[in-house]
DNA sequence: CTGTTAGCGCGTTCAA
DNA sequence: TTGAACGCGCTAACAG
């Protein structure tokens, strides 16, 4: 009697058209609405197992005309996962990580799967917070900028497909897709040496990720490829997270005197701009400048930067790939795709004075 | 039996600890180990309901043992609706919409719900996809920069908490947060028209968005009220959609031969600034730029760009909050949060040469 | 205070 | 080819 009761208001919306609200529409209504049963329309509907064509036709008509959605948390309940892919990536304000974002959505999309995305604020409660709503949904996949090597792991071990993006931490237990780090920043470094330059500062964050300890190596080795010093006094390491750093690089430019920066990400090259204008020094006559990861602003400002780009959002892309490609089948060998940068030669950087 | 079968590699992977893969621990599981009834369990996880205090606390500790994360599909099919809030925006590399996703998240991460974001390519059979997996998730809520009003009305007629940022095409069914366009676009032009520039020129988007048309009725209304024409032919209104519009803005600008411009978003900002390069125009000694939307580069270009600035990741803030309410009360009255903009003059306007 | 019972909406046997 | 029965994991009545 009780069920019975709660029918009526939803037989009546039913009557009212498509738009009416109420109690959206199930598997049973629609079985009810062409005179079959729950089990029939399923499969008509999925398209798998016998129907006939008369029932189907009639079954897709009945679906069409009250507007049937399936739930997806019954589906996801029976079929023991979900079609959501979790994505955490450090700060969604930052164009570096939204491109990222932008080129993961797009590659899943493609394949009927649905991107959840959670910026831990550098955060690593927040990040573990995340994977546990991911864990929560059943996701059959994450992609993750990690913090710390615990989340990926965590998730790994209970069986989910984690892909590390951008910077890799836990090599043993993920799929990867990094830039080629350490090129990047050999070519940038020598780049500047090969300018004549002897006093190649480094600004970058200081952490023990491959992306920034990638770029601080590719510093440090071009150096001693062109059998130079690299004066550690010459490298700026801020601490991780958010905030700006505009100060303690106005106070290290003024103290070290460098005559070239090469600078690890773009919010530091962003910061480190800013300085320089206000400094009032001129690029690259009184220094020349490379900048990690290329942004529109590099290429409007004058002069230009000189810059190592990455294809971002194809970062975005490989990595849903390699998840996808994962999920459907566990089995993979682990891979790590290693993207090659590219060092954009423009108006920032000049032979040294 | 069959059950029973399935229990065993769970039982094993539980000895093997909370690292083991196998099937996720069910609240039976926890149950069990806890000597209890699922009941319970569930009634002391979620603190509602009668638990004694040792029951309680076997049960926790349990739960921590085991690494039990509820299922969300369960929860969401028992309560008919899920913690998901939707989010569509046009295009998830456009700064302007990464920033107001980055708004919303952190917004509905605060009272603990999730986004679920999609970039339409501003392309309605994507809106339209989108919206349907909405409803298959049984999103309480729904956020969206919408293309047509379709779709908006669809999902409110569907009881599904809309609120459309950005732009508002549906009124009648949805909530909205969206910037004064007229204002804002009324000072920019009047700020040109009192440097005396009588060839004014605008460029801006060919849709009847509120977003768009605001901004054109507020650079009309500005010479209304300055008692100066505006000459149809010195609009520029390309259409909406993707691409690049530099080569017909080239051809504009050769033709009309303006003294002043403003641009009505931050993509043809981009796009005129750097045909003005191009051209070898100087700002602002040949030609006066105002854009609409801050972006970094508007900062750090030289001259630095007079712009009407918005606050972009507060329009995502306000968005979500509004979303929340509506989802905690349905009878509340329809609400538009209209935003101030901002002017903010910098070095790229100045009196008519 | 606790456990039993009965679904939430769907997909998948399996017998008819 | 179809439909009845069952269970995915969880919650909410209700009876104990």
């Amino acid at each position: 009697m009780r069920t019975k009761e709660r029918e009526h208001p939803a037989r009546q919306s039913r009557v009212r058209g498509v738009g009416a609200t109420g109690r959206p529409v199930t598997l049973s209504d629609l079985a009810r609405e062409a005179r079959t049963s729950p089990s029939t329309a399923s499969r008509a509907l999925r398209g798998q197992g016998y129907v006939s064509g008369e029932v189907r036709t009639r079954l897709l008509a009945a679906a069409e005309r009250l507007g049937y959605v399936p739930n997806a948390s019954a589906q996801n309940l029976k079929h023991r996962t979900s079609k959501i892919i979790g994505v955490v990536v450090s700060d969604l304000s930052n164009q570096f990580y939204a491109r990222v974002a932008a080129g993961i959505e797009a590659e899943l999309r493609c394949s009927g799967y649905q991107m959840m995305l959670v910026g831990d604020h550098n955060d690593d409660t927040e990040e573990l917070a995340a994977a546990r709503s991911f864990l929560a949904l059943r996701s059959p996949g994450v992609i993750i900028t990690p913090i710390r090597p615990t989340v990926s792991e965590l998730l790994a071990a209970r069986g989910v497909a984690v892909v590390e993006v951008d910077r890799q931490l836990s090599p043993r237990s993920c799929d990867a897709v990094v830039l080629d780090n350490v090129t990047g920043a050999f070519a940038a470094t020598s780049h500047l040496l090969s300018l004549g330059h002897r006093r190649v500062a480094f600004i970058g964050v200081e952490t023990s990720w491959t992306s920034d300890a990638g770029r601080r190596l590719g510093y440090q080795q071009a150096h001693e490829r062109a059998n130079l010093p690299s004066d550690p006094a010459l490298s700026l390491l801020v601490p991780q997270g958010p905030g700006s750093h505009e100060a303690v690089i106005a106070e290290f430019l003024a103290r070290t005197q460098p005559t070239a920066l090469f600078i690890g990400n773009n919010a530091l090259a962003d910061h480190t701009w800013r300085v320089l204008r206000d400094r009032g020094d001129r690029l690259p006559a009184d220094i020349s400048l490379v900048a990690f990861d290329d942004l529109p602003w590099m290429d409007m400002v004058t002069p230009t930067i000189t810059v190592v780009a990455q294809p971002t959002e194809e970062l975005g892309r490989r990595a849903a790939q390699l998840c996808l490609e994962r999920i459907a089948d566990p089995t993979l060998p682990r891979r790590v795709v290693e993207i090659a940068p590219n060092l954009l030669l423009r108006g920032s950087t000049a032979p040294v004075a």
